[in-house]
DNA sequence: TAGTTGACCGGAA
DNA sequence: ATTCCGGCCAACT
């Protein structure tokens, strides 16, 4: 198979149940690379697919990175909105 | 091909 | 708690 570590980080970040988020790290490991953090923000970054919610993926420390389709505050009421109601 | 950039992480001051 | 530094990886120039 040999997916590219992109590949993979698009099928993890697809497949993230609604009302739950992932860390970079978390998806970084789960793609198979738990150090490629960096690039996993820059795939994430350069990802213009609606399919993949990427809004679901945060920072460890509970922060948020960024937004390609909106910003940090479509982000955040994106997360509650799908947590709470 | 080489160098720079970035939605990061962990540790130190 | 905030700020600064080194490390790692993929994409871009």
């Amino acid at each position: 198979m040999a997916k590219t570590f992109t590949e993979k980080v698009y099928e993890v970040t697809r497949k993230i149940p609604k009302g739950s988020t992932l860390t970079y790290k978390e998806v970084a490991r789960k793609a198979g690379n738990p150090k490629a953090v960096r690039a996993v923000g820059t795939i994430l970054s350069k990802n213009f697919n609606p399919e993949i919610p990427c809004h679901r993926v945060i920072r460890s420390d509970g922060k948020m990175g960024g937004y390609n389709r909106g910003g940090i505050d479509v982000k955040m009421k994106i997360l509650k909105s799908e947590q709470n109601g």
